[in-house]
DNA sequence: GGTCTTGTTGATAATGATTATCACTAGCAC
DNA sequence: GTGCTAGTGATAATCATTATCAACAAGACC
């Protein structure tokens, strides 16, 4: 199974890296195809599932859907999110993740792994 | 709207607060009919809901579902969860608390609430 | 360029969790 | 006990996501 080069990844990939905060699969696929792109939606699902596998995309769970949003790969990291216009800022937490691994030793866990987000109002919604 | 006490509010309360760790609306529900209640689906998704509201519940996202466990009412905390089992401690981490309303605080966010769960492999867990 | 292999696409159906509907039931204040 | 109305539950509706599968096209090879 060698992966191929498509021009739908490649939009997917693009629109993500384009947005400023997190968007749903439904919100890519419909600017996608305002912007003139006649992707289907199945394929932006699948594109977007692939990315978060290679870790070029992080994605988060809100109100029963999935969002997603282009990280930086290669680098652990969590988001502050405003909670109004989505806007996501990456913050890196060594204390945090120190944390994590030590409180899951204290009550004999192994193999952790953590969910850490932050979220808030933004300066620009303040105003609003 | 003055709130009423039924037995199915109260079977769904129990239910909860004598599971291990986090269930579904679905399991439990399930669960409830198995030990005889003729409970309806819909009733338990409205007092898992409601339980929630009141703070008597915490509830995560997992897998496209939520689910739901009772929680010592009144106290802010976080959760270590076995992964396989679903076995949950609780944690209370000051720590993390004040490392997230600082981070907020750095980027100009407002009204700061965060997302903090520990997953791992509980002791009993590892041994099968 | 042509051709072949097979990963990829996309319209659509299927799935599965959750929510809305609405007639009926049952708390509880009097 | 009566009346008012919140609560219930069978079921239909909703909505995000996944599976299906025939048609398509990327990349390797000649």
């Amino acid at each position: 199974m060698v992966k191929r080069v498509t021009w739908q990844r490649e939009a997917v990939r693009d629109a993500l890296s384009t947005s400023e905060g997190f968007v749903s699969a439904q919100a890519l696929h419909s600017g996608l195809r305002e912007s003139g792109s006649p992707i289907g939606l199945a394929t932006v699902y699948r594109a977007l599932a692939d990315l978060a596998v290679e870790g070029e995309a992080d994605s988060l769970q809100q109100e029963g859907e999935s969002l997603y949003r282009a990280c930086t790969p290669g680098t652990h990291h969590h988001h502050l999110i405003c909670r109004n216009c989505g806007l996501t800022v990456e913050i890196e937490a060594d204390a945090v993740e120190a944390w994590a691994a030590s409180v899951a030793a204290q009550h004999g866990f192994t193999q952790p792994s953590h969910v850490v987000d932050v979220f808030g109002l933004c300066a620009n919604c303040q105003r609003a």
